[in-house]
DNA sequence: CATGAATGAGAATTCATTCAT
DNA sequence: CATGAATGAATTCTCATTCAT
């Protein structure tokens, strides 16, 4: 009973995340949605009033699938490179994993449709990447550039790898690009 | 009479490319851009029978200007560090200076709107920036990583720093941030 | 629990005269009376097979009353100006005191949404009047007009009345509007 | 062309007209109006933008049809008592003659579909009626009772004629009614 | 009987596209 | 070619009604 509620909601979320990814906010019907999920188009705005707020609930929700994901294990490494090793290799598994919500979150991370509440909301992961980046700066291991700059090459990174991962052209050994990746961009981000 | 033709179909590409990358494909109406464009709905139509004709063909275009304005003066140079830190400056400056063309190329350019053929037909400039790094790497200058490797992180890292310049959040000093950021992904691709 | 069966149906039917006259019939939702009278949204078609058969006992249960009210005292006049003037105010009253009943008479009983069967059922009060109009045409003292020109002459002075004492922007002396009303209609019908 | 736009729009304000006095505003659906004015669901939304809007602009309109045929011949007249018919007279017979326009206004009159803005522009005319009555009142013809008791006594008394007159189950000449009515309504405001 | 999630037909409105002028 | 009224399929959302619990 209770269970049956989960599902149907879940499965509404699925198809969501599915067809919004691949085909935009206003290029996915919520007939499709609820076709896609296996419930009457009604059922659909039981759930979530409108589509805009089927969308931020999902938005929420994957962001914090994704916020949880990146930290696990972070606290065990001892050296700060080992730190940031870990957090580059979390946010690629995280995004060759899953896909879907990864292109997602990429998509829709400034979409108008994302309402300025659920990306406040969200961005509250952020101020633990920034203090991470601060530290390291800091105790003099990376080089002095702007936190915002050594940030951006860092999560640019992350999307490199995940894209080239991801990419069904290329097919080379995932593992080895990571720590290839995570080399090129701590000689960048430490080097003379 | 032949160039108030070319107005309009200009003004109909220049109304097109600022909605679509505000607002997405399906988020555009057609007779949205027309009003934008000063011109009649149906004539939109004389010149693109269909809305999707009208995003590949503007996609081709822009994708062609960006093409052109990233070679500009990489042969004058000598050095194969000069030729990489123009080709790096080249492409952020396009996207700094061209905000809305920037945009738009990044979010369409792996959108189902935009053929395969145009796609491929446009993919050939890749095969420029594929044969400087093949040379960097094959010159000992750059380390030996896979080359798909090695231009993903170079182009995430172009787009890194296009973000972080039109950030409006951030006031930083634009030559100064395209500069560190060459040397970071420098060292990161040449570094032991 | 016959006790409750009763509440809920009769909390049905509070709502749904409120609603039904505020909104009219398409515009007001059984979910929006379920939830005005407090109970599950099934639980109003366990009373009422159909919306449409709850307008209509809804009209039945309503003009039943008003016919009751109309009555009272009537009898216990002698002259027929007395019962003439006791009935004109008890209609008045009734409609000032129940205004939301005394309008939903008012737009329901030409709707469509209201049976044949229904409106014919409350008809027959109707014959009370007529035959009291009848009698004071045969007495001589109103004047002999069409009795359906007197009758209707006579109702909607009493609307008139009802209207003019209900709205808000006009303050006057109710017991006194009444009584000058009274005495137009009674002059317009005996007059020479 | 021109011709057609009018003819277009007149049908689909008479189609609405017709739909909206049987069965209510949101009992006609839309798509119902434009099949019974022979266009498609989408040419209704290119002349009025909203179902409201188009509600809106037929009473204005009616309203304004209703206002200039109320006035013919007044001035023409010479006693108030022979104003006062004509006005009565006036009022009736565009009732007979437009039943569904009289009913329209009857019904939406007082309707939360019209904007107080639509039913301020159209009050206007009221001033006209409010002035005849007080002339009468002044001059000593009409008893002296509260002007708003004579106006809706008269006004009423006009709604009472025409749907005697429209009753389908009543044949009576309408002439006679007329003048027998107003007998009635002079007996009541101006007798002892 | 009471409940409220589920249903799907139907409602208002939008929009790419056509075509007569 | 330019125009913009006309079209009707498609969209988001509502709601009377059902039925398993």
């Amino acid at each position: 009973m209770d269970q049956q509620v989960k599902d149907k909601k879940a499965a509404i979320m699925d198809a969501a995340l599915k067809l919004f990814t691949e085909r935009g906010f206003h290029g996915t019907s919520t007939a499709q949605i609820s076709k896609d999920a296996g419930v009457a188009t009604g059922t659909l705005f039981n759930y979530f009033p409108t589509k805009e707020n089927l969308i931020n609930s999902l938005y929420f929700e994957v962001k914090g699938r994704l916020s949880r994901s990146i930290r696990v294990g972070i606290d065990e490494e001892v050296s700060f490179q080992d730190k940031l090793r870990r957090l580059w290799s979390n946010i690629i598994k995280w995004g060759v994993n899953s896909p879907e919500e990864y292109l997602f979150v990429e998509q829709f991370c400034s979409s108008p449709y994302i309402t300025k509440i659920t990306r406040e909301e969200v961005m509250k992961e952020y101020i633990f990447l920034n203090e991470l980046v601060q530290e390291g700066i800091a105790s003099g291991v990376l080089k002095d550039y702007t936190p915002e700059l050594t940030m951006t090459i860092f999560f640019h990174g992350t999307k490199a790898l995940v894209n080239l991962i991801l990419d069904p052209n290329v097919s080379l050994d995932a593992e080895e690009l990571i720590e290839n990746g995570f080399r090129i961009i701590w000689n960048g981000l430490t080097g003379k």
